[in-house]
DNA sequence: CTGTTAGCGCGTTCAT
DNA sequence: ATGAACGCGCTAACAG
């Protein structure tokens, strides 16, 4: 179903009596246009409706100035920040940008990534490091830049802007292992779905020495997630004294499940969440948490595209760090 | 900065010994081929990274599978889940959606507008009516179908799938004065950024025959601004006897700056949210809100879009309704 | 300051 | 079953 004939620049060109290319310059603002005759061809483009096709202009330029973003999900701050923080960036550059969710998946994220690819974008973001071998190929030969977020290695496809969050949690494991706590649980997602999350479960279990008692909802719903781990846990056999949740969201269902079983946090049991998203401040007691550097990350990874298109050197791997939020959900044993 | 120079279609032509037609139709799957051949111009396209150019096969076709979708925000799991109802039905026939925010700002969303146009897509979605007149106009000419959502009007440009919010704010107000209460407040946002719950507010104060007390927080975050209306409430002259909350995260803030003045919900003021998000089942106390369709609301615009692209014919505007969730956050009065 | 030529990669159309 | 010619809308490169 072709479309109705749109009215290009040849047609401007006509009305105004000169050339496609001088209504081409005009129109871009580059210089080699008289000052009156530009007047009267950007009135003139308007008044016929003229929508320049970026398709054509796509093809003959061989480039575009799109950044294709693929995220894991839109149902958590956390990537919201992210995003805010990168589009902005983006957008200020100029730079147009094209979001994608994967929802953990990554025979969508490879989907996605040779679709996009055929639009010829000036660059791409991914989150983590969970590709299929057939992505981190296809993208190891593209000559555009590609930046990994969230996660952090040395060895990314071409460029990373993450945190390590091994590293993450066994700081905040330390944290609250140093207040006296010795029976940690853990309650996450379902196996595999949430790679940073188990490699901060790695890191806790360094800080404790023991591994953690892992608890592990279905819902998906962070909330809903994180009230049936909570009760999960009530009903299990050995009180953990302090439990970790893979996010904040879990965190306060979770907090609300101990209050149900009639458990005082922190007097009976410890929660400690993770992200210090704002929700944190509006508990009826303040989260124990860490704090990523959520919107930064956006904008460094943006950063690292444009140095990139600029042919600016940029470094290849870039390590933010999270900040315990010592809260109130926890307390010295 | 031109990019290196990509593998194309005359490439694996001349390296499979064949016309590049022979090329495009098997890598289409068009008919007319050898399977022999078909097979053989496979591989070697994987073999050689070809990434076909969507580019140019749009200037050929003067015609995309893309659909533009602008929402005001993603810092809501409102639009989130209006977002995976639509994007799952557009996958499904095959077509890519690219996603844009406008922050409640008509002026960001009438420049995305003529970007988007720019390259030339199948379907637009807009959020509201609150567009620049020129964007109205525009569209209006254009001949690719436009959905607006989420709002209700029988007039939209060119199709519409959404609420009566004015309706929805009479039907939550006439069950809460049905229980008895008549000094209603309001926690809203600052003016003019959200229509919609202007209109719901319309709605309620003709349901309780009068205005209601309103609060404008001007937090950015929805529970740091629930929990700054409620303050402001509390610290206000007369207190009300029921708040209605703009959304339900912004109820929760409301709810636990009430706790925090010591005040029972519902016994001493009753809450009431808005859209029945999965976080009202993990309150201390069911919330009591409307749920919205929100899911099935982004299924059906997608479907309208669907059906203009494949001739067939839509219904011009269609309103969704909310249900009434009592929960416990009222109570008889 | 302005115009002409050529070609970007692909698909339609019409031959063979 | 396969191929050749042509054009989509635009812009780089070169001429004037």
């Amino acid at each position: 179903m072709k479309r109705q004939r749109q009215t290009r620049i040849t047609d401007i060109a006509a009305a105004a009596g000169v050339s496609a290319m001088t209504v081409s310059r005009a129109l871009r603002g580059i210089e080699g246009v008289s000052e009156a005759k530009r007047a009267e061809i950007v009135s003139l483009a308007k008044r016929l409706n003229y929508v320049p096709d970026m398709t054509a202009r796509a093809l003959t330029l061989a480039n575009t100035n799109l950044v294709g973003i693929a995220l894991p999900t839109l149902f958590n701050d956390v990537f919201a920040d992210v995003l805010s923080g990168m589009r902005a960036t983006f957008r200020n550059a100029g730079i147009a940008t094209v979001i994608e969710t994967t929802d953990y998946d990554p025979v969508v994220e490879a989907e996605w990534v040779e679709r996009l690819l055929s639009w010829r974008p000036a660059g791409i973001v991914l989150t983590g490091f969970d590709h299929l071998p057939a992505v981190r190929e296809r993208l190891a030969k593209v000559q555009i830049p590609v930046v990994e977020i969230w996660d952090w290695r040395p060895d990314p496809i071409d460029l990373c802007v993450g945190m390590d969050h091994e590293a993450a949690g066994r700081a905040l494991g330390a944290y609250v292992h140093g207040l006296g706590y010795r029976r940690p649980a853990f309650i996450g997602a379902i196996k595999g779905r949430d790679t940073r999350a188990e490699r901060r479960l790695v890191g806790l279990s360094g800080a404790f020495h023991q591994p953690l008692q892992v608890f592990r909802p279905h819902q998906s719903n962070a909330f809903e997630a994180g009230m049936a781990g909570g009760r999960m846990m009530m009903e299990a056999g050995e009180r953990p004294d302090v439990v970790f949740c893979l996010n904040d969201h879990i965190a306060f269902g979770a907090l609300m499940a101990c209050r149900g079983f009639g458990l005082n946090v922190p007097d009976d049991i410890g929660i400690v969440g993770f992200n210090g998203l704002p929700i944190t401040n509006v508990l009826p007691v303040e989260l124990t948490t860490m704090l990523t550097p959520r919107r930064e990350m956006g904008v460094m990874a943006a950063r690292a595209i444009l140095s990139r298109l600029n042919g600016v050197s940029t470094p290849r791997h870039r390590c933010l760090i999270g900040t315990v939020v010592p809260g109130a959900t926890v307390r010295r044993q």
